[in-house]
RNA sequence: GGCGGCAUAGCCAAGUGGCUAAGGCGACGGUCUGCAAAACCGUUAUUCCCCGGUUCGAAUCCGGGUGCCGCCUCCA
């Protein structure tokens, strides 16, 4: 099966055909380091890491890079306000991604590169356009000038008279048209900057992605991602950037995800909604928070709210819950190995089922959403099966390692399990074992009431009990 | 105003020309259980916003309408 993938530019799926055979470069658009990740920057990095995870399942060797933009206006203005130096506004917001990433099981890019380290790239690439004749200097700044760029807009499908209307000059700015954008910013002895060919200043945003793209990629990429809030004017002029540069076509497919909106508003710090990922985080754990934010296919614009991820948790549940039952079964069976049964050869051909659904889902612009129904349709295979036939498929060992290491491959893709399959129960305290040996004696002697009340005390300190015929067994809620 | 997207069950959400319209959450009924929980079975879209058209055949393509949303130099 061909993988098929979406395209901004061209606005079509197309098969992807690598660059380099056997080798994938990909460049996700990274964080503005002014501030805390939030939902929505998080959805941006979880839908690279699933597309870069299912590049490198389908067997490519993927340099994946990802930015910090680590000085900008507003980093500038912050670090002014607090006093400090603007690098330590930058370190510690960047701390703050690699803490949210690092919950939602994000692989760390092969590179993150930051604009600060790569100075010298961005002067050499403004130095190339100003021999173009794509840039020039005026007073201390230096501009791209636009309407040399005869494909300007081709990215976000504006005519670049269309634009004029939102176009402007800042005070102080000397643009030679409206449309013009800054590559080199003049700064003030007071302000951050670096000497340059153009006196001392820093660079504009937009240039240090192309610079520091084409450092590590070359001049064309296989993929280039972000947000679709960056299509323009960030990746436009990027694309005017390096294609102005080289010559050649800068990117293979553009890839953009959908805005997570916030219940219909705008998603805002100020107004204290539920949005920063470290909120999120301190109510739901890192797995239900992928989990959900891979269950929507990452192109569509979705509503974020608490629901949504109340949901989410139940229906991740189930996922872990027949996890952990595969596990259990495993761990009865011990090191003998079990006598395959009809039951166990349905289960085999449900997981080969399954996989096949889930990388036609995969295959086709990276279908998350899909994917995940497919794990689900082999939990209900699994769990039926072994509802019909406990004995076959409870030691049939063969049958029950491929359906685990069916479900393993799907979450290399998925990311779900940072700690591997969920098998063992969480460990219980002490004092709720206690309660749940208490439940036992009075069950034992029949004393329900007493053992109903002893079962909503338990579930009141959030564990939950499943009495099996074994014996009871808790588990968290 | 310009550009783009979306409209599928109570909710979320796949599916973009042809098997019974995935999957999850919720609800209801049943099995199991002392009762629960978990799990399983059944019911919950004879139909995919509306109106036309193309086609042997459309949720899927085309035209029109309605509604919602995003972007338009802070933005993942």
């Amino acid at each position: 099966m061909a993988l098929r993938v979406y395209d901004t530019l061209r606005g079509e799926k197309r098969e992807f055909e690598p660059i380099e055979e056997g080798k994938v470069g990909i460049y996700f658009c990274g964080m503005t380091v002014q501030d805390k990740p939030h939902m929505g920057h998080m959805l941006a990095f979880v839908a690279g890491d699933m597309i870069r995870r299912y590049l490198e399942y389908k067997g490519y060797d993927v340099t994946y890079i990802q930015n910090f933009t680590d000085i900008d206006d507003k980093i500038i203005d912050k670090a002014k306000e607090e006093g400090c130096d603007y690098l330590e506004i930058a370190e510690r917001n960047i701390k703050a991604y690699f803490e949210s990433a690092n919950a939602l099981n994000i692989k760390d890019a092969t590179i993150f590169p930051r604009a600060t380290e790569h100075i010298q790239e961005i002067v050499d690439l403004i130095r190339v356009l100003e021999e173009k004749g794509y840039a020039y200097q005026a007073g201390r700044d230096v501009y791209y000038r636009v309407r040399a760029f005869a494909n300007y807009g081709k990215l976000s499908k504006r005519k670049i008279d269309d634009l004029k209307s939102g176009a402007r000059i800042e005070v102080g700015e000397e643009k030679e048209d409206p449309l013009d954008f800054a590559l080199w910013k003049g700064a003030d002895p007071s302000d951050p900057g670096w000497d340059s060919p153009w006196g001392r200043g820093r660079p504009g945003w937009h240039i240090e992605c192309s610079a520091m793209s084409m450092k590590y990629l070359g001049n064309t990429l296989d993929f280039h991602g972000g947000g679709e809030d960056l299509i323009f004017p960030h990746h436009e002029n990027e694309l005017a950037q390096s294609e102005g540069a080289t010559g050649c076509d800068f990117v293979h497919f553009w890839l953009h995800n959908g805005l997570l909106n916030l219940s219909g508003e705008k998603m805002s710090k100020s107004t204290g909604h539920f949005f920063a990922m470290e909120d999120v985080l301190r109510e739901f754990d890192g797995d239900v928070v992928r989990f959900y934010l891979l269950s929507t296919h990452f192109r569509s614009q979705s509503e974020f709210s608490r629901d949504r991820l109340e949901e989410a948790r139940r229906g991740f549940e189930r996922l872990q819950l027949a996890c952990m039952s595969i596990e259990e079964n495993l761990g009865k069976i011990g090191s003998a190995s079990g006598v395959s049964a009809p039951a166990g050869e349905q289960l085999k051909e449900a997981a080969a089922k399954a996989k096949e659904n889930f990388i036609a889902a995969m295959d086709d612009d990276f279908n998350s959403a899909g994917a995940i129904g497919a794990v689900f349709e082999l939990v209900r295979a699994y769990n039926k099966l072994l509802d019909e036939n406990a004995m076959a498929i409870g030691e049939d060992r063969e049958a029950l390692e491929e359906v685990k290491g069916t479900i393993l491959e799907f979450d290399s893709v998925l990311g779900l399990f940072k700690m591997g399959l969920p098998g063992k129960l969480e460990a219980i305290p002490p004092e709720i074992t206690a309660l749940v040996d208490k439940r036992q004696e009075a069950r034992k002697a029949k004393d329900f009431a007493t053992a109903d009340a002893l079962r909503e005390e338990i579930e009141r300190a959030g564990y939950v009990i499943e009495d099996r015929p074994d014996g009871a067994r808790v588990r968290k809620k």
